[in-house]
DNA sequence: CATGAATGAGGGTTCATTCAT
DNA sequence: TATGAATGAACCCTCATTCAT
């Protein structure tokens, strides 16, 4: 597996190619054990390389970011066509947020990347626009069974997976399971239930929220 | 009103506990403002008093977050006295949930110092063993009611309070209501439920949790 | 002597204050050797202190820069006051230049430190109020006498100091003396005399002569 | 014309002299704005090609400048010899100052190319070779018309040739006349002048003066 | 031989904590 | 005891030079 489509001119040399990958390898590493700040000296002395290396391949640190989130993104957008792949709507609803929460918990650097995914407006849409539709596929395939309450949408699914993702501990480490066992009864739709109050979230609006979640200053 | 019982052996010199509610206060209102991690430079800034005062006062920063603890916890626990005095056991819970998290949506800083204190073992025991009989209570009563799922534990309510509390942001404040519709309807018991996966987390076993839901290092 | 007055409130606390003067010390030693670019981190190596201190006191470089100036521009006034005390006009002019180019010639830091007094037209207007007048009134005095060419003016002074300043090497640490010569000769009035090409540079235009002057890059 | 004899054993291979040439005309180029101190990055990238064919060329940055200056000093030995040609010595002596001055002040890589020239002693005594004659031959002309004074030497015409070059800037690119006007009175034999104080620099004095002169460190 | 990627020392700056006054 | 100055490790980043391809 290549590290996500070259949107350069022409190919990297071989060498270059290796510590591309190299960096981007040590970097998830990193980033999934202390999150995305970790530094770049630390990078570069994990790999065993250069500072200098790191930052001529990644001059600004969205840029290593944006590389790791292209890779993984996809394994993201595979499981939620997976997931709308299933025969049975909610089984599909389910499987989703089961193996994205997986990949999340497994991963720190995964879930910051996929908060900025959301947050930063400009050229990280590629989450969006690609998992976006797939996630709505989900919810109106499982709204027209009439097993998922009618007026959950994107959103708030996108919401409950961070939070969820957010429910793991060295000692318990599976224990966000126990967490979205509850979720998704309450997703699921009951005769005599009342709507949720007030409007699900703007795509824009949960930019605050996700730094707010995890603490960011600026 | 002095904060909290002071387990030194001496009582503090006038001015020494004048500086010491002074720092508390400051501390309270930038942490509201900033979260715990703000620096201890700008605490003594704002107080107008030297940093090595706020050291030597709390020269763990956990000190300070507990004293501060101390103070606010008794917030919450006539809140949850007040929940418990309600004639409907369901509503009970629910006020607790929504005064609960109202507080600390309001309050950077106290989410924190809740996470915190649920988090570091030793010797925060002081908001457990007051808070956490007043919350068992409330469940069990609702549990006894039949409204309640029969496997919740006092610690998945302050696991959902701690989420829930994240769930705000500038545009929508209020936002976490939608969420704790939810949870709520996951919470109430229905026939047919299948039980929740996993045990409830131990109380000591929030530590970890709590330290990742916000991200810190160290 | 202290070094300058100063303009804050309050006086530095002792030990600041010693550290102060301990900074300003090694920096001038520095600057003397090495010119106006030496490293914080070395004069801090050197005045056998940390980096932090030197840039709390001096958090901008351009602070450190004029505190030394303020001590040693003084020097520079007081001597072309004396100069200017002297009965011959000739004399004092040529007293004037001799004694500063020693100084400056004695310390390549002071030379920097003249050129940027010049050179920057801010802060460090000093230099041009106070000692611009004197060497006008040096130039006057000399031309009424009929002693110095009556097209000279005080720029012309300054830049030929500044190039004499750098007429020096440590094989012949004495050569601008020289030169000087050469130049005194060329600034006496003669009978049959042209007068000079060109007008004399404007205050201002010696910015960028001054920055090229010593290979400054922005 | 190629640039220079060539030291080593075989000649360049074809295209490694097409990149010499390439190299030396754009660092030329590079050097007359910045001067020398351009960085080898810069000469490459603007020359289209690796910094390490730079370096393979010129290992050492005195290589490429003084192959520099074998190709400029032609040029500088022409104005020489054409002043030397004027029939009367003192316009001689002026026109060399004037053209050189000029045509160092066009091109500031040139004037730290002729710094250096001076300064390094060891292999770069073309220059001084071949100039060096014909300004002797220029003072003795000038000295035997009794137009120059008697004390003058090639070196002081070199230190202040250096010097003029220096007094130019945007605002007034032709300052440099007026100090020129100033220097040539000064250098006019007068009846009563006193003999310049000191010896004239000897030719290998110079080297750390016109370091100093523009600052250069190691 | 040409290339440009890799290197890593070096300079700049901040800030949590300690310690002299 | 209160102060805030001092500390220095840690991070950021650049760039002159070397070296693998």
């Amino acid at each position: 597996m290549t590290t996500g489509p070259v949107t350069e001119e022409r190919p990297l040399r071989r060498d270059a190619a290796r510590n591309r990958e190299l960096i981007l390898r040590t970097a998830a590493e990193l980033f999934a054990e202390q999150g995305l700040e970790a530094g770049y000296d630390e990078i570069a002395k994990r790999a065993g390389i250069g500072v200098g290396t790191v930052y001529r391949r990644f001059p600004e640190r969205s840029e290593l970011v944006q590389a790791l989130f292209e890779s993984r993104i996809e394994e993201m957008v595979a499981i939620a066509e997976e997931a709308a792949d299933q025969p049975d709507p909610w089984e599909g609803l389910t499987m989703f947020l089961e193996r994205a929460i997986e990949r999340q918990v497994a991963d720190r650097g995964l879930k910051e990347v996929m908060v900025q995914t959301i947050a930063e407006g400009d050229h990280l849409t590629v989450g969006r626009e690609r998992l976006g539709p797939i996630i709505d596929g989900l919810i109106e395939r499982a709204q027209a069974a009439g097993t998922l309450r009618p007026d959950v949408e994107a959103t708030d699914i996108g919401m409950n997976l961070m939070l969820m993702s957010s429910m793991t501990m060295p000692e318990q480490p599976e224990l966000w399971r126990r967490y979205l066992a509850l979720l998704l009864d309450g997703l699921r739709a009951a005769p005599g239930q009342k709507p949720l109050p007030l409007a699900a979230p703007a795509d824009e609006a949960m930019h605050a929220l996700m730094c707010n979640l995890h603490g960011r200053r600026a």
